[in-house]
DNA sequence: CGCGACGTTGACCTACCTCAATTGGCGTGG
DNA sequence: CCACGCCAATTGAGGTAGGTCAACGTCGCG
């Protein structure tokens, strides 16, 4: 499922707006190449991406950078905010991007104002995490042309139920916001092979991409090359999801949540939004 | 932090009991290279290690797999069993390895009768995500040599402070349960140019690897080959976890837990276990 | 019109792969 | 106690996917 079905399905309607009137409350611009977080540094908002793309990278000293994903709109970057003291990558616009951040205490007040948030955020984190086992698998077992072709079929199919927030479409063609520096950052290639590479992409399966869009004239055989299998996407399963996660979290639907929060940063206490 | 201080920290005394003697009477032998799962079939069981290591692995349709995750002695394997309807990777027997393997029934009775252990397994597995992410960058920026270097200094570790069922020491040196040809298919390198990098690391770092024991004579300066910059593993953040988990899950040490179960697979309802 | 960002191309190089033996350790059975 | 067989580790020779370095082209924008 895409994140945004499983907001759809878990949240109450109410519990939506909220969640969405935060978001808008808290919305921020992004130049290009900008850091929204820098690695090592305490998190210090839980970030939902609203327009552009957001890349998480892990730079080594020498230089080195992994992007190690991306979050696309609608999506929340991480949990970092409420589970660790230093984030161990750092966040940066693909391109001009629009990003709500939720401080400590907006971002506490909504999840215990809303029960189903948590199930949804950590839902939402597992789901990442599926993603990330394939994208370990593309950078260490396929080669330069299928990763490629791995990452647009999965930006792909990743944007194609993103009604609401993102803007695909389906059949065969959405946005694609990277560079080819990017894509060479994302799959573990050199700018210059990833280019060789998309183009024999263009010779070979008529993908075209250009102008921060992507067309792949027949996708099944380009899935085919790459080893493209959908299931880490999980699609489709947020009726699963929101069972599942009922169970996981002892229906937090029905807990009792008190306004209360652990100021063990020495911050102030969280207000008890109404 | 370790699986097993999160643990320490967020159950009660009771729940802990509780969660162990479940692990106790789920316990189940598997010989080395036996599958525990495959890849695309409906989750069974919520695993937990006992003894002896766990590989996550997904698997080309032409044969070429990678090692996605190692799971070590107290750590859970995966929230599969509650969240999705078909894994994406399969799990298999590194060594010998004795693993709890609770079915839904049990497993869900013990969230639902463990208010804290959501939160753990949740936590567990945001951890495992961050290790995945360090994993990606590894295969995808570094060199063979710094890929084999930084995975015996993780796994050294993730060892240090597993006390209880783990079975490490301090001081460069732990158990090392993986042949070469299993360090390769986790690097995303071929066994034979393991081996070859072994042996550099040996003359260079004096590092020896025989008999499932690694010894480091010189972690520091192995670290520093490697560009292993422990933050990711999180270590000694238990008492964040716990604080930041209680914000993400409001507090569900004070929520009524319902002894009611989603029927979406056509199961059992869960018996509700005193 | 000129600058900067991105894409493209060419020549050369090397880290790692492939294939194919060979060695060593160890458990098992005779 | 030795012989066999298996599995993991090791070694060698040769090949290639992808990296490096250094230009050059091209497009959009101020």
């Amino acid at each position: 499922m895409s994140f945004h079905q499983i907001l759809n399905r878990l949240l109450t309607p109410g519990e939506r707006m909220r969640w969405e009137a935060a978001l808008v409350r808290n919305a921020r611009d992004f130049a290009k190449g900008v850091d929204l977080a820098q690695q090592g540094e305490r998190p210090r908002a839980l970030r939902v991406v609203l327009s552009g793309w957001v890349a998480k990278y892990r730079q080594l000293p020498d230089g080195r950078r992994q992007i190690v994903a991306l979050c696309l709109p609608g999506e929340v970057c991480d949990l970092d905010l409420f589970t660790v003291m230093r984030t161990a990558h750092a966040t940066v616009a693909v391109r001009r991007a629009s990003v709500a951040e939720l401080g400590l205490s907006e971002a506490g007040g909504l999840v215990a104002d809303c029960p189903h948030l948590s199930q949804v955020l950590c839902l939402s984190e597992i789901l990442a995490a599926s993603i990330q086992r394939e994208w370990t698998t593309s950078v260490g077992q396929r080669s330069a042309i299928e990763r490629v072709a791995h990452l647009m079929c999965e930006l792909l199919v990743r944007q194609r139920d993103e009604r609401g927030i993102g803007s695909a479409r389906l059949r065969g063609a959405c946005d694609f916001l990277l560079t080819q520096s990017q894509i060479a950052e994302a799959t573990g290639l050199t700018q210059v092979h990833v280019n060789r590479t998309i183009q024999q992409l263009r010779q070979t399966h008529g993908v075209e991409l250009r102008n921060l869009r992507l067309e792949i004239p027949d996708f099944a055989s380009l899935a085919s090359l790459a080893a493209f299998d959908p299931t880490y996407l999980h699609q489709g399963e947020a009726g699963h999801f929101a069972g599942g996660g009922a169970a996981l979290f002892g229906r937090s639907g029905e807990s009792k949540v008190a306004p209360w929060f652990p100021g063990h940063f020495g911050r102030d206490q969280l207000r008890s939004a109404s």
